[in-house]
RNA sequence: GGUGCCAUAGCUCAGUUGGUAGAGCAACGGACUGAAAAUCCGUGUGUCCCUAGUUCGAUUCUUGGUGGCACCA
């Protein structure tokens, strides 16, 4: 399998285009956003001529009413995986989402799915009694990921009690953190360029979404606001414009510079992972002959 | 032309009763195995507009410039 990642805005679709027409394979889209049909315009989700040019999976295949996340994404991607190799000697994934790929080439731990109720009361009392009642809890029924946990982030705190909860037994105890092995080959490529190009198409990229009706499409999903995925870049700085917060001028700044934030986030976790092979993605004849090795 | 106000970090501004300065945003770095476009943490030297003076010492006070804004002619 051939990976093709890097900061959102880099270039990553049209050179996957590329890949995927030269080995005449599907693409598999590793996007934590783009699996969403209700989000389109604000995900930067590929023209449908790019979308026909190539089959294309994991894009728009989901709602976001449905729960969703990286294990089950791991889940669902072997299975695809399966059926495309008995086709393509290669698949192409394709996509930012860091999570996503990890649970992909490496695999995720085996854990029970959290029933929503739990999370919303385990929620509620964080709000009503403090992150500090919160970590006493966590310290009483996990004490070793209690040492471990950053203990100012409250979703990694919430996150442990509600494994704690549901299977009786503690976090650290199902936290193997092993590799799991697959039974084909990785090639990452990573993609990036320079900071201020980088930013530059962001910035304009953004425009080109707002022209190409990002406030409707956020208009549309101004109802389903507070669920988890609606918590997006592009479309929370939107709905605080809809709320009223500020203009449409800041929102449109904001969206950019969280999007900037995004991409130096993305850049921060890659460049730990030492099995990516690094390119500016107009060195395609280089790109091409690494993976040609 | 006159009067008043302002000039400090990339931006918006605070502050120093005279001992060379700090917030927000931006920028930069980091953590992160089931919310991950999420969540969390760390990083502030900048001719304090220029000039001359007072002073042991001026970004702070005074003189004169320059630029901006407001009001009056």
């Amino acid at each position: 399998m051939i990976i093709l990642l890097g900061p959102t805005g880099v270039g990553k679709t049209t050179l996957s285009i590329s890949v995927a027409n030269h080995f005449r394979t599907e693409i598999i889209s590793c996007d934590s956003r783009q699996l969403f049909s209700e989000m389109t315009i604000g995900t930067a989700v590929p023209d449908d001529e790019l979308l026909y040019a190539v089959p294309h999976h994991f894009i728009r295949s989901h709602s976001i009413l449905d729960t969703y996340n990286a294990a089950q994404f791991e889940i669902d991607v072997l299975g695809v995986l399966e059926q495309l190799f008995t086709k393509h000697p290669v698949v192409v994934m394709t996509g930012g989402s860091m999570l996503y790929i990890d649970a992909v080439c490496k695999g995720i731990d085996d854990l029970p799915d959290i029933d929503p109720k739990l999370r919303a009361t385990l929620t509620e009392r964080l709000k009503h009694f403090g992150i500090n009642h919160m970590r006493a809890e966590l310290k009483l029924l996990d004490p070793v990921y209690y040492h471990e946990v950053d203990l100012q982030n409250p979703v990694r705190i919430l996150h442990a009690l509600e494994i704690c909860y549901t299977t009786g037994k503690t976090f650290s105890s199902q936290r193997t953190k092993t590799v799991k092995e697959r039974n084909f080959r990785i090639v990452k490529i990573g993609l990036n360029r320079d900071r201020t190009e980088l930013y530059n198409r962001i910035n304009q990229r953004v425009d080109e979404m707002m022209a190409a009706g990002l406030e409707q499409e956020a208009g549309s999903l101004y109802g389903s606001r507070h669920l988890n995925t609606m918590n997006t870049v592009g479309y929370r700085e939107l709905f605080d414009y809809f709320d009223g917060n500020c203009t449409l001028k800041e929102a449109v700044e904001k969206i950019k510079a969280n999007t900037r934030k995004y991409a130096r986030k993305q850049l921060t976790w890659f460049r730990k992972d030492p099995e990516i092979h690094w390119f500016h993605p107009d060195q395609k004849k280089e790109i091409f002959e690494l993976i040609a090795q």
